[in-house]
DNA sequence: CAATAAAAATGAGTTATACTCAATTTTTGG
DNA sequence: CCAAAAATTGAGTATAACTCATTTTTATTG
């Protein structure tokens, strides 16, 4: 307030409020009722403007769906940055973002589930990727700067672990819910598995990672290239001679 | 036709019969257009029925779109058992589980998006946990046997691996989609890694064994296996070609 | 085979709802 | 205060899922 207060908004500021007011309003219906479950009618009366008003904000419904859900993902972003203490060594930050991220899964499963409603129509739409890889960068600062202290080895490919990281960590949610209790004692025996997990593979003093190429590492790799080579061909005669 | 050349279909059959077409139609359409893209009128015209009679035979239209998703679980829980080598040890089926789940991942992505899809908060719906369960018990019971069998400790936590597992894979198969080229090489990398980790983690002697199992002993079993896989295929062939 | 009942199929009509647009109100700058 | 631009309105339209009275097909029985 103060001073500024006499200041009549502007044109945009007012425009800008009420978009927010509209995705908020949007958000909680949507959570509550599902995608389908919100009439646009509805949804007008409670921000208490008309139902053509929604259109001049949104294209249609699934963009004020898309922008519902960019809101979500550029808060828990701000969320994961400030769950993890700056000074702290990376592992130590890894954890913490574990832990924040499998909680916030957890709390917010209604709500991903309800991304998945934008999949819907074939075309246009999708999360956009930027704004899950603006989560997904705090993961990859963190990897980056352990792997420059030595924490971790430096072959390490930055893209296997954070798959495991975060492809764990949401399967995981999906088990713990699935459970009548959802017990921290599961979430922490999640959360230290993993990073004991990542600690084993790529810990710089692990030895001999699928990644590092030993020689005999390598000629692994390429019998196994081989034998799926040869498999594949005698399946395809096996089908030619059936 | 011919009155007595084909014996007429039971009334149950025919509804059968025309179920699948439906199903089979609708699956068909839904991956070319999407749950919105696809028109009851439509689909009912390419199955050669009436707009009506889909709604005898499903109660609507997700609940067909459920009955596609249904079938679909059923097939890849079956491709599943089938990729598996019933009398590998478990560490080698697990791989071979890993292998077929990643690349059934891949290849039916826009399918299992619209799977997601389904789960509209609110109502009804979701698929089944049954199915996927059906499904995920394949990698039960192979753990099960490898624990059984001593190659992996005793004390390991089942659905923590299971969740690292398909998590892993799951993520892996969107970051591979999401290159230009999807690269075989990728996909042994992220199996290879991820059973590397399992190993590790969970090997019966992971703490002392990891690192002093003598990578050819590893080897020069894979080739032992390797070899034995062709020379029992080419013994079939012998058979069949003479 | 005809008569009859049961089952299945039909498609015109109903309903629900996202979205449009001509008309109206509000805001802004001169 | 005026006029132009911007924003808002809500009645009306379009679309597509779904219903249901009627018709057609199939099985059954004497």
């Amino acid at each position: 307030m103060g001073r500024a207060s006499a200041r009549p908004l502007t044109r945009r500021e007012k425009v800008e409020r009420k978009e927010k007011a509209l995705l908020s309003a949007a958000r909680a219906l949507f959570l509550e009722r599902g995608y389908d479950g919100v009439r646009t009618a509805d949804l007008a009366k409670r921000v208490q403007i008309s139902e053509g008003s929604i259109y001049s904000y949104f294209k249609n419904k699934s963009e004020l769906m898309q922008g519902v859900v960019v809101d979500f993902w550029r808060e828990i972003a701000e969320g994961a940055h400030a769950a993890i203490a700056a000074g702290d060594p990376p592992m130590e930050q890894l954890h913490d973002l574990a832990v924040y991220h499998l909680a916030t899964v957890i709390d917010n499963f209604d709500f991903l589930d309800l991304t998945f409603s934008l999949r819907r129509a074939g075309e246009d739409i999708i999360v956009s990727r930027d704004d899950v890889r603006t989560y997904t960068s705090v993961f990859d600062e963190i990897m980056n700067r352990a792997i420059d202290r030595g924490d971790l080895a430096s072959g390490t490919v930055i893209w296997l672990v954070r798959d495991t990281f975060y492809g764990t960590l949401e399967y995981s949610a999906r088990t713990i819910l699935g459970r009548s209790t959802k017990s921290s004692t599961d979430m922490n025996l999640v959360v230290d598995n993993l990073l004991e997990q990542i600690r084993r593979m790529y810990g710089a003093n692990a030895q001999s990672q699928v990644n590092s190429q030993s020689p005999n590492e390598a000629i692994t790799q390429r019998l196994e290239r081989i034998a799926e080579t040869f498999e594949v061909t005698i399946e395809q005669f096996k089908r030619q001679n059936s």
